[in-house]
DNA sequence: CATGAAAGCTGAATAGGCTCAGATTTGAAG
DNA sequence: CTTCAAATCTGAGCCTATTCAGCTTTCATG
């Protein structure tokens, strides 16, 4: 990981991190079955630690449905980069795209759900405190919602430029502009 | 392209290819600078029909917002098999999120960007013709479609084991929660 | 200690994308 | 038919992820 972060996923060779470690090549490949293994140990455990802080908030979100969705996605995001890089995202990125099947795609795949299902969730306790309009399914509405958020996500995650506070701004957006189709009377 | 629909994306090498066009390898860099631009160039083929079809789409939807959107949707799906197989979607995904700063990743990113205005224009189209509430943005409307309506394609293209039929299903259930917040009376 | 099987380690070898120095072909000019 | 420069082609060689046959260490048992 901290050779990921300084030098980059590509850069790095499975000889560098055996070197680091300090054992032979193959040594590594007894513990991780490829390259990407090394990279997904690191985003499960960035993704673990963001779920476990969006359970805080879901605990007990603040009053507003803007306000509620815009602490627990602001949380998401605040929290993406503290182990992975951008292009260490990219590359976990791709790898569960290319290869759904393997562990490593599947793994992926299943910390997204998790994060879907938390907004899904939060968008259910949304609506028993009335904040949310009842005639509404909050199962397609969170997916609907994180499919959007992950969208803004893969975004900035894309454009090495681009800053937490920009992503911020443009989930503002979005937030509003579903905010305002979903609360009952102010509508 | 038949190549890689016959055979895979990844089994087929860049040597097979070579030998198909009776050519050396070196010869085949010379007008593809990459695996993937090989790709790339038929994923432009089947985006750059997808577009042309839906235009026609435009230029007169079907009454109602629903039906109008459902319309493009399917012409979308039902052609995104036309020439690439999941397989090579998925490759062609994972080098776009991968290489975004490289020529192909941003050819591929503007592609996307061109169907989500499509779908943003139909959605402005609508509004014009007073079937979506007058007082939503079409622009991050049609995006929030859009991200939905891709995000079942990428979980499409994962499952090797998903049929479009299924996909339609999908894609009918968040239009008909879309269509249900957008549209004005009838909410 | 001795033993032997299980666990762990090793790095040379393999495979395939990609490069590049040099060979070949093309085509305009004489 | 020559000539020569530009365009095109070539494939051996480089690089790095991954494998695997064999070596070493561990450790329970006698």
């Amino acid at each position: 990981m901290r050779r990921f972060r300084r030098d980059g996923y590509h850069p790095v060779r499975i000889e560098d991190v055996a070197e680091d470690a300090a054992v032979s090549v193959g040594t590594v490949y007894n513990y991780y079955s490829t390259k990407g293994d090394l990279l997904m140990a690191t985003v499960t455990l960035e993704v673990e630690e963001v779920l476990a802080a969006g359970e805080a908030i879901l605990a007990d979100p603040p009053a507003g449905a803007e306000a509620a969705l815009r602490r627990l996605i602001w949380q998401y995001y605040d929290h993406s980069l503290e182990y992975l890089t951008k292009e260490m995202w990219r590359a976990a990125m791709a790898i569960s795209i290319e290869a759904p099947h393997t562990p490593n795609g599947r793994r992926y795949a299943e910390l997204d759900a998790r994060l879907a299902d938390q907004v899904a969730r939060l968008v259910a306790r949304l609506q028993a405190r009335g904040e949310v309009r009842p005639d509404l399914d909050p199962r397609p509405l969170g997916e609907i919602l994180f499919h959007m958020l992950n969208a803004l996500f893969v975004a900035f995650v894309r454009d090495d430029a681009m800053t937490i506070e920009a992503l911020k701004a443009a989930a503002d957006d979005g937030l509003c502009a579903m905010a305002a189709l979903m609360t009952p009377a102010g509508g």
